[in-house]
DNA sequence: GCGACTTTGTTCCTGCGTTCACAAGCGGTT
DNA sequence: AACCGCTTGTGAACGCAGGAACAAAGTCGC
């Protein structure tokens, strides 16, 4: 509807990388076009809700036809910002870190580490994915040359935070934080945060309370304050 | 509220996880009693939320002192079910694989790995983080000796479904993915979906229109990046 | 012992996200 | 050229999450 920008809500923007990568696949497979339920059925999720999604664009499909692969794709990663390669830096090369720089799947869809950082002396040198890890002193330089935006922390907890405080200081705008703390940034920055252990708790409670579905809760009716919960041995 | 099991949200359920850690943290420096405020600042939300949520567990509070360090976290790590250690298996031990697999951050919130498998021949037999890569052929078998009901999958994108398959078959309910695509499992089976690119992609198109907040609308002037989006020819 | 302050637990309300259902539009067919 | 089926795009209702304000309760000070 609103051709200029209105202000996509954040949900349907994580919705939207699904889309095109889903869309890259079905474009590396030769499909030419795809309607909204095929494409929901991919993406995991409702076909109404893809199309509402999809609305924030722009009409983008034909009706009775669907939509034409490529074109929704480009679509889609104009509207990301990822149409072009961004650049990234990547603070911390322990086992995360060095697996992210030498993940090959974000040279793909967008995003080139211009700089690996570390502390630690005997790692700085080293090749990982290509590039040269350098020490942390010249995060400012490097963000400074690169006009990189986006930073990746994948250090230890301890330092988590000092790392961010550098990055903001050196003009990174947006951060991708691995450590499991709660990171406090200026206002302006966007700090999204992946805690490995948090997932996992998650699914551990789903896990354990799988069982609300059918049998109506045959509960211990008396106000017992959290009594038993033991249950399962 | 309800001293049973009220069905407590996914979203406060992801937040417990949180001020788990926090607490945690907490506990090691040797603090006995907290209070809302300063744990929701800690965790990063806001301090009526975090009362709500812990509202899900029945009173667990002080009025006019606070929460008990120590009393609160055993009550949420018993809530999320990771009072004790629950056994995981983790398939694919590529760079991100073994970072998981080293991860000692695993080992103190609740989980362990009692089974690393691949497919390629040349790393069965090799120690990551302490414990021996196994064929995948062994799934069946490890799953069912160690009733492991938590399932990662760290393999690439072409075999996860298959992976996710089989893991199901042999037992585990829920299901961690970092591969790029989005799993089909049976009901019953919770899948939670990491994607990397997805959270960079989110940060990207944060990043493209970081300036919404203040509807004045003053637009970038001289260097526009995207500067119309009107052409979609 | 009593009052006041502090902090929790709850309730209301506003806004957002999601889902359902229908109208609008395009291609193919007769 | 008109009809019909298929698919998109949108409007409305529902449910849920988040935030602010208020009442209950317990402790500290006098």
């Amino acid at each position: 509807m609103n051709p200029s920008r209105p202000r996509i809500p954040e949900a349907t923007v994580a919705r939207l990388a699904v889309y095109l990568r889903v869309l890259t696949g079905l474009a590396d497979g030769g499909r030419a076009g795809v309607s909204s339920g095929e494409l929901a059925g991919a993406a995991g999720v409702n076909p109404a809700g893809l199309r509402k999604d999809l609305s924030h664009l722009g009409p983008c499909g034909v009706r009775g036809v669907g939509y034409d692969v490529l074109g929704l794709r480009d679509r889609i990663a104009r509207v990301l910002g990822v149409e072009r390669s961004r650049a990234c830096v990547l603070v911390g090369l322990g086992n995360l870190g060095s697996a992210l720089a030498d993940y090959a799947g974000f040279g793909s869809r967008g995003f080139e580490f211009v700089g690996l950082f570390d502390s630690s002396p005997e790692r700085i040198g080293q090749l990982v994915g290509g590039h040269p890890v350098r020490p942390v002193t010249d995060l400012d330089q490097v963000v400074a040359e690169t006009r990189a935006t986006i930073g990746v922390i994948a250090t230890p907890a301890e330092v988590a935070q000092s790392v961010c405080d550098r990055l903001t200081a050196a003009g990174v705008r947006s951060i991708l934080n691995f450590a499991p703390v709660t990171l406090a940034a200026p206002a302006g920055v966007d700090v999204r945060q992946v805690d490995l252990s948090v997932e996992l708790q998650v699914l551990a409670f789903l896990d354990t309370n799988r069982d609300t579905d059918s049998d109506t809760d045959r509960d211990t009716h008396g106000d017992a304050p959290v009594p038993a919960l033991g249950g399962m041995s």
